[in-house]
DNA sequence: CTGAAAGCGCTTACAG
DNA sequence: CTGAAAGCGCTTACAG
């Protein structure tokens, strides 16, 4: 690999000294216009840009900005990471950085990885996502006086630093309202892991647009358990099992949401047709299922915006909402109370197919 | 964020010499055992860890291996983003460097992006997905003898540097005899954009794996066009309105794949009962849809540890071909020959619902 | 095996 | 506005 030009070549070049080719990038109101136009043409001939160590090394700064990524699970935070991560990678180099990937255990050995870049001086600041319930890594980076954005919080009353996260409990609720407008007034909550505050942030979206509309969110109507991302037939399963099922079942992920529509299938019933189904995180499956999921999209492009802005930021730690939108497909969007002519409905799809 | 320790500090708190304490850490049989011992003993209560910044600008590295995340869009190469990303930066991290993520335009302009990062010596070598037909970073980059490896090829004859990519054709001859085994006596293909070599690779791995079976590849049952990964409700049509439609539907990506499953449900036909379907890339979509979609996984871990094994080889331009692993779910697997009883198999399916 | 020194390529007071 | 100099934290010949 080529030897990179180096100030000093510039400088010789233009025949002017190092410091003057120094402002003419970091501070050119110092110069003569002069000057620096010729300087800036020397720079452009030569294809020169400051060394990114030499400049660290310096300034006491590497340019990056560290982000962990999440360990390979289904559903929830995944689905999006590819998108998170355009948007944050796009947002940070908007602000001359770049984002620098690591992986890290999860438990608190992780805390080692994080302590490892710090005093390599590797980045200068820190992403975080995949938060837990009482994740160590807030209280110390922020002992350390590391700058650092969070994306999900901590659940516990003292979180520390900078934080954005997706309203559940508002994408939920939204999901209801929209439900109840067509019709529905009889409506399940398929969550995951009973103890998780997603999950309880999500159920609580549930609980209060049903109260709100007048609907029975008894524990009658909400099923939880088994695994994060599987399951989800079982759990559609025992609320269509119930003497009065509900006729639509809003759920946590748009994994558990697909896995009710593999119990309809069972059954021969058809999701937005028989029951409405609804899920969350819009994931590439969502769109692409038939009939198409309605699911909540959570909004990366302003988070990772957010989070950027946050992450230059001296205030007072901020701690954001943000709702996520409503994408409404198939799967909810047949007015409820067409359900009696369910069967036109069908004869309808049996002719649609194109020649 | 308080200052990291220094070699310096090291070397005082241990009585040695700084080159003493970079000989612990560089070249650690230059020392006496015990004076070695200290020195390590020292570092360890200081956490020291040698600034990167420094070392790179001595050493000529930067410790970072640039990848271009790709531009957004559904369907084959993005599916496994997270996993091909997981799996690199594992890999990378094992030879103690670290991945840096950019974004750039995908025409001729991208250069621009890639310049930079040399000039300015951010990164030491480039992973390259996302390959096109000519293009133009292989030779750049080679004619600037920045170490590369390239995911996927650029379909040229005489494509520069190392590469690894999927054996598309492979795999999908893989699937074709996995559908012949099971009974299915006419299979049509289909693909995307006509004129991409990804497709007319996997094109190819279907005609050839049909010739082997006697089978019919004529042009008749195979259905190209439209959109990169929608539209496969209407190539899925195409065929199925023939005179002797297929039984078996081979696609080149999971999107199209669900494109049929579309189509079939217009028409009240059951995919892997009524007509077998498979896909390509194994997306998160395929084993959550209903019935699971049968796809081909490409072997991300494995790519990603030889992209990174070549980024560090001197030897002659490698390529290398990586062969898929069909992954069997409902869509295919059930025996054709049992198509008379279908009506048996959905009774099954009826009452396959757990209460 | 160890110590004193140069230098990687920058930025930034400092004196002119 | 410009020039000579120090120093960021390392690594690595070089002489002892």
């Amino acid at each position: 690999m080529a030897r990179a030009t180096t100030l000093a070549e510039v400088s010789a070049r233009a025949g002017v000294s190092r410091q003057t080719v120094s402002n003419a990038l970091n501070a050119p109101h110092k110069l003569h216009p002069e000057t620096l136009r010729h300087v800036r043409t020397v720079i452009d001939e030569l294809g020169y840009r400051p060394d990114t160590r030499a400049r660290g090394l310096r300034t006491r700064s590497s340019g990056l900005v560290g982000y962990c990524l999440p360990p390979h699970h289904l559903g929830s935070v995944n689905v999006f990471l590819d998108e998170f991560l355009r948007a944050l990678t796009s947002e940070v180099e908007r602000s001359g950085r770049h984002v620098l990937l690591f992986t890290a255990p999860p438990d608190d050995d992780g805390l080692g990885v994080y302590a490892d870049l710090l005093a390599r001086s590797t980045v200068d600041a820190l992403v975080l996502s995949e938060t837990r319930v009482g994740d160590p890594r807030h209280e110390w980076l922020a002992e350390r006086d590391v700058p650092f954005v969070s994306f999900g919080r901590t659940w516990t009353g003292s979180q520390v630093g900078h934080w954005v996260d997706v309203d559940g409990a508002r994408g939920i609720a939204q999901g209801v309202r929209h439900l109840v407008s067509h019709g529905h007034q009889r409506i399940g909550f398929l969550g995951p892991h009973e103890q998780t505050p997603v999950t309880e942030d999500r159920a609580r979206g549930w609980r209060e647009a049903c109260h709100e509309a007048g609907l029975d969110a008894s524990d009658r109507f909400l099923a939880i358990g088994g695994e994060n991302h599987v399951g989800g037939d079982h759990l559609a399963a025992k609320l269509l099992d119930l003497p009065h099922p509900p006729t639509a079942l809003v759920a946590a992920n748009d994994a558990l949401a697909l896995g009710a529509y593999k119990l309809l299938a069972a059954r021969d019933l058809r999701p937005g047709v028989d029951v409405a189904v609804t899920g969350f995180d819009d994931s590439p499956s969502a769109a692409v299922v038939t009939p198409g999921l309605t699911s909540l999209r959570q909004p990366v492009d302003h988070i990772a915006t957010r989070v950027v802005e946050l992450l230059s930021s001296d205030s007072e730690p901020v701690g954001e909402l943000f709702e996520p939108e409503l994408v409404i497909r198939s799967s909810s969007s047949q007015c409820h109370s067409d359900r009696t002519t369910a069967n036109s409905v069908t004869a309808d799809r049996r002719t649609s197919g194109r020649g």
